[in-house]
DNA sequence: AATACGGGGTC
DNA sequence: GACCCAGTATT
């Protein structure tokens, strides 16, 4: 609901926003081109993610697939292994699917508008919007965090922006001030703003070239502006890692399904309700593998790894195992675990907990 | 309309 | 600990 929307906000609001981007504007390598494929990457790997956090891995993406070909060509392994530490690793997934959708189904070109980039699995609205503008000039308005929080407060909206029933209000306001003669400046100088200036906490009003207008900062609600709905607490999980050995060779396996860090490798897992495990238990779930242990009690665990993640809390302690034979293939097929040595370790993708114990 | 999905930075 | 980040897919 918007409280109001001056003339003058509306009217001034462009102009002012791509007389402040120029002079402010950080100097980002995604800047310099308007190949789509360069822009893809760099926005995918700005999904919920800092400029700061994306920045190494837009630079080593681009040296290690210069092209949608090379990385459509690249394993899922490997694009993973790239990708280690960035986080929500669905990205990754469908940023590889698109690549190879790409080269086989469109002859290496992508789609040259907002519709046609929406069909793309893992770009939605926002980075179809971004590629678009910034790569075709096409007059399509982005929404993101940064645009929302600027909005809000400019024109005084209260809207709850967590709600997704939320969005088509912000988006038509954006659409009504995104000018016609330049939309790509005006989508990086809004963003660049929410992100320089507007910022989350202590946004800097003092030199804001919008203060005169700004509604939140008229009337007081910089602080109240935008208005967003809590988030579900997360869950605790406790998870007890098998790190089983034989010799040089360490037990690990792919995960699948659809919990979390689906393509990330781990070692053999048991979940328990509480944070403890019994012994029993854990010597129960060795023989539920088939493993035989070279002795047969489990060593100390290792202190308590604790991470989080945006919707659970993960407890985490690994037992180091040594087995007194490797297990059999039919153990491998059984249990999903492969054996690899520490250099092939090395090179798998890995949740940063697991690269972190390791380390 | 809700919920899941990472990891890091900041206060 | 709470909040946020150039959001998207699934339920």
């Amino acid at each position: 609901m918007a409280l109001s929307t001056s003339l003058p906000a509306s009217s001034l609001f462009a102009p002012a926003l791509l007389a402040w981007y120029p002079r402010h504007r950080r100097d980002l390598p995604w800047r310099h081109t308007r190949d789509p494929y360069a822009i893809w990457l760099s926005e995918v790997i700005l999904q919920q993610t800092r400029v700061k956090q994306g920045l190494p891995y837009f630079l080593d993406f681009m040296a290690s697939y210069p092209t949608v070909q090379a990385l459509a060509a690249a394993p899922e392994d490997e694009v993973l292994r790239h990708w280690q530490g960035l986080g929500y690793y669905s990205r990754a997934r469908n940023m590889h699917h698109t690549a190879q959708q790409i080269v086989r189904e469109y002859g290496g070109e992508f789609p040259g508008t907002y519709d046609g980039l929406l069909k793309l699995r893992g770009v939605g609205q926002y980075t179809a919007a971004a590629i678009a503008s910034f790569a075709y000039d096409e007059k399509v308005a982005v929404l993101d965090g940064n645009v929302y929080r600027v909005l809000a407060r400019v024109f005084g909206i209260s809207a709850d922006i967590a709600a997704p029933a939320s969005r088509k209000i912000f988006q038509q306001l954006a659409d009504s001030l995104i000018p016609a003669e330049h939309p790509a400046e005006f989508n990086q100088a809004i963003m660049e703003f929410g992100a320089l200036q507007c910022t989350p906490a202590k946004p800097d009003c003092l030199f804001c070239p919008l203060q005169s207008t700004c509604f939140a900062f008229q009337h007081g609600l910089v602080q109240e502006l935008p208005v967003k709905s809590k988030a579900k607490a997360s869950r605790t999980r406790y998870f007890h890692y098998l790190v089983l050995r034989y010799q040089d060779l360490v037990y690990m396996r792919k995960r699948t399904g659809k919990d979390i860090w689906q393509g990330l490798y781990d070692f053999a897992l048991v979940e328990t309700e509480l944070p403890a495990i019994a012994p029993t238990t854990l010597l129960d779930a060795v023989a539920a593998l088939g493993a035989t242990l070279a002795i047969n009690h489990a060593e100390e665990p290792s202190a308590i790894f604790r991470h989080v993640l945006s919707h659970q809390k993960l407890e985490v302690r690994f037992h180091s195992l040594a087995l007194q034979a490797p297990l059999s293939d039919q153990q491998l097929r059984v249990t999903g675990l492969q054996p690899f040595t520490q250099a092939e370790v090395e090179s798998l993708p890995k949740p940063i907990l697991i690269t972190n114990y390791i380390s």
